[in-house]
DNA sequence: TGTTTTGGTCTTTTT
DNA sequence: GACCAAAACA
């Protein structure tokens, strides 16, 4: 299980290498090769904007880099005016390879990026007009609800009431509707909405003070400023004359306005603002490409509609669909399509196979996610064993991350190698962000949140009370809060000892900013901050063995940075079109480039590659469903599929999440190529308590035929779950050999059996207020009232000298009388 | 100031 | 059962 910390996007051909430089041309035929019709029709559709439905496996990535060459080499567009959308950066970085494959080095001038990444790419142009550097920082996730908690902290809320997260989630959907901090004061409803409105305003104040974007403002921004300077629309519009989104079924309307800017049809669209001189461009050429079956982020703003409403949103738009499959047996195929069936308002649409069956899908019951595990291990070693795959050829699948610690640790204890996808990332470690941030001040000490997170990190004497010193003359003299620091002197109330501290941090930083403009290389900026801040150095004094790693991780972000560094593609200079530009990026492009991926990552970037050649076994991988769109694997494993867990407990009540839920599932399903395994746990531990959870719908939506049990829940038994410490020691018992045994003792251990079922099976109380209740530590009580039902309940309790409680009652500890 | 303890929250899924 | 923030303590 090698770590692996890859900077996504780097194309992995070396230039030198590369096959063909330059202007190889190939013939219509080897364009065409091997394309079926619907294939081939969406390859040469010219003019108006195309909808390719493309199921699972039905070779779209295909279609699409053979459109692209298709485009440069036979209709003659140029390079540099084709704009691609991918969902990540490795798919991005994979299509340009094989554009150049086909066409040579020139396609490397292409735009193949995320929407994030080309809105960046963008605004590092344009932001200016809009009041920020173009030095300007991303802000992740984590900076977003450090600086919320900052917010809140200043508008005096009831952090109970008002969760950072919970604003945070609500901005952002007002965000990928496109609705900026002014919309949402004017449109709130109720007290609630303007407090949330109220937030969104001040975060936003200090977002731009601080010159940073978060991820929502990436895209909000860029059509906010498309749509004020049409002029600057029209010369994006003049330049990408060719716009290709994949994944489209997963875009929220913040991205489909970005599309719609750049590809409507002028003339004919009144939504698109003209310029002051009336000049229009003609619209770019649209392909998109996507499954509504597989549309699987609702939950983050994808608007399932923007597929669904493609034809009416473009008029005179065409369809192609793409149907077969060329990635599955029939038999997963068949599954797969009977799962989602199950969805009511879908287009019809059913994919075909001429592979043959093949295996049966195999299912197996655990008697607990341990046992599942085991069984997962089991069987690949069996597999490996009998030549039918190697560990590399597998995957297994989960729907939460926190399933993922069982299968590790049962597979570090048989010694099968893995690797998972997604989690605790790399770029999300303490040390590594703490580094980041050093180098994000560097670049834009207004960046409040990278500053203040490094201020005192390592410890060097400045506490909160200077910290809030600094603060209050920042907000009274109107500067930044870097500015202040530099004039720390001058703030009152401030202890001579933490204005030392603070000179010393000042002058270090300034130090190392002024490496960062002489044009210093970014690994050797890194190493001398992490130096010279003495960030190393309390690391390295450190006794806490977890501070080793740290060193470690922090020797890779130089490696990574190292390579960065020494990449000719990175360099500002990698889009010639730029040239010309007469606004130029300023200084530090190298750190500011740097930071720009960093901040972009995504978990499906870091997936390891397939092993080369028949020898090499490959790591299995492991990763959450959603990380797993797009992928296919020989060997799929799918597992905990229980009511609760998949689907997610939280989607069990409401329709549309349910209908999401079994997209994902028909996501799982479509990644296997030739084996498919599911599995659930009759008993699986969350939150240390153990729940018994049903057997997952979706089980039962599989057609019975076709899956092949080889073990069922009837066959697992109570003692095996009692007597649980004693069989991790002898392992080695078959399920028969269990069975057997169970049936013996089973009469004796039925009193304990239920005395573990009303513990598995904790049921949260019915409470209604005037119910007499017994809590753990808070002793007897009285309900005052419930709201919410079943999973969500939260009642107020009142517990008389220890006063009346707010609790969820599916994790308090009471009992009803 | 800095360190430790406690207590509350939490689990979807991610660019 | 793990993580974070505030509170309590040194």
């Amino acid at each position: 299980m090698s770590m692996q910390f890859p900077i996504p996007g780097l194309p992995s051909v070396e230039v030198d290498e590369a096959p063909a430089r330059g202007r190889r041309r190939p013939s219509r035929d080897e364009l065409l090769e091997g394309l079926n019709e619907p294939q081939r029709q969406a390859v040469v559709h010219e003019g108006a904007p195309l909808l390719v439905v493309a199921g699972a496996g039905s070779g779209k990535t295909r279609v699409l880099t053979r459109r692209i060459a298709w485009l440069i080499s036979e209709r003659n567009a140029h390079p540099g005016s084709v704009l691609a959308i991918t969902f990540t950066n490795k798919a991005a970085a994979e299509m340009r390879e094989r554009v150049e494959e086909l066409v040579g080095g020139r396609a490397k001038i292409m735009w193949v990026s995320t929407f994030h990444s080309a809105c960046v790419r963008i605004l590092r142009k344009e932001i200016d007009k809009a009041g920020f550097k173009s030095s300007f920082t991303i802000y992740d996730s984590a900076d977003s609800k450090r600086l919320m908690t900052l917010v809140c902290r200043d508008l005096d809320l009831d952090v109970k009431r008002f969760q950072p997260r919970a604003i945070l989630n609500w901005i952002s959907n007002a965000k990928n509707e496109l609705q900026d901090y002014e919309d949402a004061v004017k449109d709130a409803r109720n007290v609630q909405e303007e407090t949330y409105a109220e937030a969104y305003k001040l975060y936003q104040e200090r977002l731009r003070q601080a010159n940073a974007l978060d991820f929502d403002d990436l895209l909000m921004m860029t059509v906010h400023l498309f749509r004020a300077f049409p002029a600057v629309r029209e010369n994006w519009r003049r330049r990408f004359r060719h716009v290709l989104v994949d994944e489209y079924q997963d875009t929220n309307h913040a991205q489909y306005a970005l599309i719609h800017e750049l590809c409507a049809d002028s003339l004919e669209d009144p939504l698109l603002a003209p310029t002051s001189g009336g000049e229009r461009v003609p619209p770019a050429e649209l392909m998109v490409v996507g499954d509504a079956d597989q549309s699987i982020y609702a939950f983050r703003g994808a608007n399932i509609r923007n597929i669904m409403d493609f034809e009416q949103d473009f008029p005179n738009a065409e369809t192609v669909m793409l149907e077969q499959n060329y990635r599955s047996t029939q038999t997963i195929l068949t599954a797969a399509n009977s799962v989602i069936g199950h969805n009511d308002s879908r287009l019809p649409k059913r994919l075909w196979s001429d592979a043959g069956d093949g295996a049966k899908i195999v299912g197996y019951v655990g008697d607990d996610e341990r046992d599942e595990a085991r069984f997962v291990a089991e069987e690949i070693d069996r597999l490996a064993d009998e030549g039918s795959a190697r560990s590399g050829d597998v995957a297994v699948f989960y729907r939460t991350n926190a399933q993922s610690r069982v299968f590790e640790e049962v597979f570090i204890r048989v010694g099968m190698p893995y690797k998972v996808v997604g989690g605790l990332r790399f770029y999300e470690r303490r040390e590594v962000r703490d580094a980041i941030a050093y180098l994000r001040t560097l670049v834009n000490p207004a960046d409040q949140v990278s500053l203040r997170r490094i201020l005192n990190t390592p410890k060097r004497g400045i506490g909160d009370r200077a910290e809030a010193c600094v603060d209050a003359f920042a907000s009274r003299e109107r500067i930044t809060f870097w500015e202040a620091l530099q004039r720390a002197a001058e703030a009152p109330g401030i202890a001579s000892r933490s204005l030392n501290a603070i000179n010393g941090f000042v002058e270090t930083i300034e130090q190392l900013q002024s490496m960062v403009v002489a044009g210093e290389r970014i690994d050797v900026v890194l190493e001398q901050v992490l130096t010279r801040s003495g960030y190393l150095k309390e690391l390295e004094e450190s006794d806490d063995p977890q501070d080793e790693t740290r060193v470690e991780n922090l020797a890779e972000l130089v490696a990574v940075a190292r390579e960065f560094a020494d990449d000719p593609l990175l360099g500002p200079s990698a889009d010639p079109l730029d040239d010309d530009d007469p606004d130029a990026p300023p200084a530090v492009p190298g750190l500011s480039d740097f930071l720009e991926r960093v901040a972009l990552v995504a978990d499906s970037d870091q997936i390891p590659d397939a092993p080369e050649g028949e020898e090499a076994p490959g790591v299995v991988t492991m990763m959450t469903l959603h990380t797993a769109k797009g992928l296919e694997f020989p060997v799929v494993f799918l597992t905990g599929l229980e009511d609760g867990v998949f689907p997610h407990l939280r989607s069990l009540g409401d329709k549309p999440e349910l209908e999401e839920e079994r997209r994902l599932a028909y996501v799982g399903l479509t990644r296997a190529r030739e084996r498919l395994y599911v599995s659930r746990a009759v008993v699986r531990s969350a939150w240390g308590a153990p729940s018994h959870n049903p057997a997952s719908r979706f089980l039962d939506e599989l057609p019975v035929d076709l899956v092949d049990w080889k073990r069922t829940e009837s066959e697992q038994t109570s003692w095996t779950r009692q007597d649980y410490g004693s069989r991790l020691g002898s392992g080695a018992l078959t399920g028969r050999g269990r069975q057997q045994m169970a049936s013996r003792f089973s009469s004796a251990t039925a009193s304990a059996d239920a005395t573990t079922k009303a513990m598995a099976g904790r049921e949260v109380p019915n409470l209604s207020p005037g119910d007499r209740v017994q809590h753990d530590s808070f002793g007897l009580g009285t309900v005052v009232t419930v709201e919410g039902a079943a999973e969500k309940a939260v009642a107020s309790i009142d517990f008389g000298t220890e006063g009346v409680k707010r609790l969820l009652l599916r994790y308090a500890p009471v009992e009803k009388l």
